[in-house]
Parts: structure tokens; C-alpha cells; sequence
DNA sequence: ATAAATGTAACTAAAATTGTTACAATTAGT
DNA sequence: ACTAATTGTAACAATTTTAGTTACATTTAT
């Protein structure tokens, strides 16, 4: 398997704070309605992103709040909130220590595994969650071409 | 879910067969109990080793063969060979299209996924089996302090 | 007060991974 | 030629992970 769906439906959940903030209830609820899933999904990844200090939140309030600027959440820090593990290999944990392959297999892949997790981590350091707001208006100006991108400013 | 330990097993099939060839029964039996894994799924990944032309092997007979040179075959290569699912993160695939969030999100995130994976792969296709096979002898060496390296070669 | 919302635990369902059983087809040794 | 060992593969079971659901105490908001 791979990297899950906890870590798009993070990312979504805090594009929704910010694009929605001041327009909509910030609702378990509405934003489950975006991502389409449940809203205790929702709360529960709210939870993790609460638990990093990415986001604040008042229990009983429909009124989260960003901790950070857009420019100043990297991927990399909601991939850090939302996944426990993280490794991007796995690495099989009971290879046979009495074989040269199976006794040296287990460190070797470490090694080599770790500069390519340390590549893609480094790529998603380098995207802020401002990159990810950027991208989306963009991409709705290209569906709605009379519309003004500006409008879509507070 | 994280890249399965398919990944890791193969490349530790193919680093057996290049380090015992000629010393060994190369059969399924005997690379199972070096991975610590049953003959039937070293024969499952070793199919897949062979549909994509990293392996020669003959039904019946328990002596495959590496189709290229160790420093020609690289993790990526056998990435590709035995990962059916190539991308590295997953993007939720039903979110929202009445959302600005959840209606773009999701192209979004591909372009920037798209980088990390890039990175990460670009990293496995610099490293080649020949690499995995030193670093095996290397760490080996250093357990059996005694023992000449040289005296690993053929 | 009452309604709406969060936070969280416990459980269920679904999907993916890994391991097992079974067996036909082929090779290798005698 | 016969037998034992082996591969290749399908079907199935077990395990693990992920995602979704139910339930409910706690808090906020009107």
C-alpha cells in the first residue's frame, strides 16, 4: 500500500480552513461534505493536525483556526502530523541472520531506502500549503474563464 | 500502507542469486529461507522478476539467472518490476467537484506529488543491485573481522 | 434550556498484503 | 524410463491496515 488518504484529506482539510474561513461554518461536517467522507474523518485528522500545532480549536466550536501562515505549513509538516509511520519502504524485519544476503539485507536497504524518503521528504518541505491554495484557484479560474481570479480574495 | 516488503524481498532475491550462484542450489526452497518467507511467494515475485526480464529462469530446474549485470540493474528497475501500483502517495480520488477545494484538489496534489515521487525514484534508479550486492559485502566484512574480503569473490 | 458541535472510543467493513494448500508441468539423477 | 525434486500458478485463508460507523460525554452558542 501506500502513503494514505489521511495525508490528501489533511491537506484538504486545512485548503478548506483558509479558502472558507469567514464564508462558510468550518464544520466537521461542511468540510466532510468537500472531501466526502464522515465527519468524525474529519475530526479525527483534525485531532492529529491539533496534536502538531498546525491548527486550534475550541471543542463545541465550529471555528478552527490555522496556527501558521499558508507560506509557513510545508507538506512535509502535515505528512509529520497525520502519518504515524514514516517510512516510505518497509523493510521485511525477519530476514535470516546465518545467510550473508538476509544477515546484511536489512541495514543495506536502510541506507539506500533513506536518501530516497530523504528526496521526497525534501520535495514536499518545499511546497507550502500556500503553493496548494495558489494551485486550486488557478485551476478554478481555468473552469470559471469569466470570472476573476481576484474575486476569490477576501 | 507503505511500499510492501515485496520490494525489499526482491531485491534480496536477486542479491542471492548473484552472491550464491555457482555455491548454492539457487531454488526456491533455498532463497525462501534466507528472506524467511515461504518458496511459493519467492516463486510468485520471481515471476514478476522474470515478466519483466530481470530474471531467465527454466520450469523445473532451480537455477535462474540475472539477465543483465548487477551495476545494470537498478532499484528502480526492480521497483517497476515487482510494484504494480507505482505512484507513492494516494490521492482520494472522490472528493468534491462542487467544491473550489475539493474540486481541484485533487489534479493539485498530482503536480505536486508528482515531484516527490520523481525525486524519490530518481534516487532508486541511481542505485544499482551492484551497489546493494558491495554494501553487503562491506557490512558482512566488518561482522567477520578475520575473514578477507576477497575471499567473497568467485 | 436547548440545539448544535467537538472529541474520542469502540466497533464494523473493506481492501491490501502475506502466507498456505494444491497440483499440473518440467527437469534432473539414477 | 522412472522417480524425486522443482517450478509455475491458481485458489484460498490469515493477517494487517485503512476507512467508515455508531455511540456518547463534553462544550459552545443562541
Amino acid at each position: 500500500m501506500r502513503i494514505s488518504t489521511r495525508f490528501s484529506d489533511s491537506i484538504h482539510i486545512l485548503a478548506f480552513i483558509e479558502t472558507y474561513k469567514g464564508k462558510l461554518p468550518l464544520s466537521s461536517e461542511n468540510i466532510a461534505r468537500s472531501i466526502e467522507t464522515s465527519p468524525v474523518v474529519v475530526r479525527r485528522l483534525m485531532g492529529k493536525l491539533r496534536s502538531a500545532g498546525l491548527i486550534k480549536t475550541v471543542h463545541g466550536s465550529a471555528d478552527p483556526k490555522l496556527m501558521h501562515e499558508p507560506k509557513d505549513i510545508s507538506l512535509y509538516d502535515i505528512f509529520l502530523a497525520v502519518e504515524e509511520e514514516q517510512h516510505i519502504f518497509t523493510i521485511d524485519p525477519k530476514t535470516n541472520p546465518e545467510c550473508v544476503v538476509g544477515g546484511n539485507i536489512q541495514s543495506t536497504l536502510r541506507e539506500f531506502y533513506q536518501q530516497a524518503e530523504t528526496a521526497a521528504k525534501a520535495k514536499l518541505a518545499t511546497t507550502s500549503l500556500q503553493d496548494i491554495l495558489d494551485s486550486i484557484l488557478v485551476k478554478q479560474s481555468e473552469k470559471d474563464p469569466q470570472k476573476l481570479i481576484g474575486s476569490n480574495l477576501k
